[in-house]
DNA sequence: CAATGAATAGAGAACGTTCTCATATATCTG
DNA sequence: CAGATATATGAGAACGTTCTCTATTCATTG
């Protein structure tokens, strides 16, 4: 009666009086059968309770049909929802998903690399946590396994990927703040490791329009470089004083620094919060010191979180695609998979102002008007 | 120079000079070698840029060292957790993962563990969709296939599960809101299928005392069972009327029946969400009618999501261990992955109360006191 | 000193598939 | 009708490991 244990396809093979070549050509759909044999061979596989071994198919197919995702941390919304999206595609295709954690350690993700290669993934999805140092990513590039970048780009490494719009994105999040009247406006921004030679000197280069090599700053790099542009085009200057620089993606570090940006002299009249998590970070600090959104501070926050809707009021925030940024990876990587050859691509996905109650509008009392 | 294609242990015996048995031995870390020719073949594994086939290793040890799971959706912030707590203590042990979502669908389920099967995974954690029709996890055990259940139990499978004790989580809740003189409580719960001959007939049994089976409902009902008898512990009559039932794991549902639940005549004072889905949809319905909270309404919810600590009043709510339950499940299927033969534990892990602002304390006109 | 057993190495089977090849028949083509 | 092609089946190799078995050496034991 029950499915005792597992049956081989020698064994179905026997059951159904044919040769191992036959019952794996019914069961593994391939070459030729007749319909008897195909009948015959699959009442045997029902009876025994046949189920493929995916590992030996795999073993002489080079194929495993599972894709290989190294993600920062898969409790973070954002990672969540990229996971998501990818898992939507692999699952619509046969697709298996092995996922592993990183939390942005170089060490972490070459561990992690090391695994999946091991288990013989056909194709990776990575978001690198170090945007020089990849000889592990290289070697992937060499033993032509197809791979595709997630949200962040490696110096030299050229390949497939997809990322959010970030510097045009955190232009438009602090025009809006611009046209909203504000002059002081404060940005909290992870900012981990050193990008065009410290911030100071980015700052500079960025107010002077230098294009630098944009393409492959860190996201939060990006949205700060968006923030310098939208500066320049309204004419404002920028104070590095209301640059605050978390240095670690952790809500703690963002909550410790506002009250430091805000208690400054000549105080900003505005945030933009550059993720999720200093978004959170500053949500706390903000609580914590009782200050009223947005008749005390105005803020725009980066990536819309389920509680940014129903915030009373809601908070106004660039919504980036992370369904979709997922979803494309994982589509990009598929085509790859099946021999797609065409040189390494770039998608940039736009995000989306939305709109809430969490901007004051300011008169302004410019000479220029 | 560079790492060109993949290198076999026959490639690295022959460059080594010895034969592949000896080289396995060496690589696979098993049998007697000798010092010398392990130098000699690591050397050469170096060299030819050796990594060891997980397929071919699996396909004869019969261990993958892979953990499979079916979660609901790794989007939503519970399953996100304890994927994260599972994931800790897969890698810990050298484990990998491979995630897939059913969405609480019952077919998907099967669908998922079929995959996850034929790819050959040690063993696998699930969170059923469907409490009673299992066949396919009856099937796995039959297999000999190691499995724990998470937040929910399987009529008549026997089997390791770990879960919070939602029972116990929801008559605290509601008892909190009883002592703060609240007496008229709405409850807003999924409550997806039917459980004990329909919501009247359940209500009646819980109310009248009738134990049950308690340990096989589902997480929403258990929590109604727990508000029930925190009424009856109290010696307050339930309410009907107050019980929204959602009837699907969603934030509109919530969001739709709120308003309802909130224009009866004689309204509740007090409301009390049964999972995070939920208390975003009643957020969302609470916002909309433009609520304060706790004056106009008092709120307690299940599961502690990150945007409760930072409204404007934080919100009171039952703090499930999301985290601790993954790493619990992820445990004790390694503990039978490596042989353990004890009878199947169930290890129920208790909810926190956190008290934060959204209850408001009401004065009771009470013949009894 | 013969007998035991631990340490070491190799030959070749085994895991459960798909693949290649050989063979046979049925069906088409000119 | 000869020859080509499509259809159908089986025998056995191949994938890259680990496992089993045999053989040899060397130290230890009674």
């Amino acid at each position: 009666m029950a499915v005792r244990n597992k049956a081989t396809i020698a064994d179905v093979a026997r059951a159904a009086g044919v040769s191992t070549a036959t019952a794996g050509r019914v069961l593994g759909g391939y070459g030729y059968t007749s319909d008897e044999m195909k009948d015959q061979v699959q009442k045997a596989a029902r009876q025994l309770g046949y189920r493929p071994n995916a590992l030996a198919r795999g073993l002489i197919t080079g194929k495993t049909r599972t894709l290989g995702v190294v993600a920062g941390d898969i409790q973070n919304p954002f990672y969540a929802s990229v996971l998501r999206g990818i898992s939507n595609v692999a699952e619509a295709n046969g697709f298996g998903l092995l996922i592993t954690n990183s939390d942005e350690s170089r060490s972490k993700e070459v561990q992690s690399v090391e695994l999946l290669a091991q288990k013989q993934v056909d194709g990776l999805i990575v978001t690198p946590s170090d945007t020089r140092k990849a000889r592990h990513l290289h070697n992937l590039l060499s033993m032509e396994v197809p791979l595709v970048l997630i949200d962040r780009a490696v110096a030299g490494l050229s390949v497939d990927r997809v990322a959010a719009d970030n510097i045009a994105a955190g232009e438009q999040a602090v025009r809006h703040l611009l046209e909203a009247g504000h002059r002081r406006i404060g940005i909290v921004a992870e900012l981990v490791e050193d990008e065009g030679g410290g911030l100071a000197a980015f700052l500079a280069r960025a107010a002077a329009g230098d294009p630098m090599e944009a393409e492959g700053l860190y996201p939060s790099w990006q949205r700060l470089l968006g923030y310098v542009r939208a500066h320049r085009i309204a004419g404002v200057a920028v104070d590095p004083r209301l640059v605050f620089r978390a240095g670690s993606y952790s809500a703690e570090a963002a909550q410790a620094g506002v009250p430091q940006l805000l208690g400054q002299p000549d105080p900003p009249t505005a945030l933009f919060t550059t993720d999720g998590t200093m978004s959170e970070g500053t949500m706390r600090a903000l609580t914590a010191l009782n200050l009223s959104i947005p008749r005390d501070l105005s803020l725009v926050c980066f990536d819309d979180l389920d509680w940014m809707s129903f915030m009373q009021p809601g908070i106004t925030t660039m919504s980036q695609p992370r369904l979709a940024m997922g979803e494309a990876a994982a589509r990009m990587l598929l085509g790859r998979i099946r021999g797609e050859n065409c040189p390494p691509r770039t998608v940039l996905l736009p995000a989306e102002l939305i709109s809430r109650g969490s901007v004051l509008r300011r008169r302004v009392f410019d000479p220029a008007v």
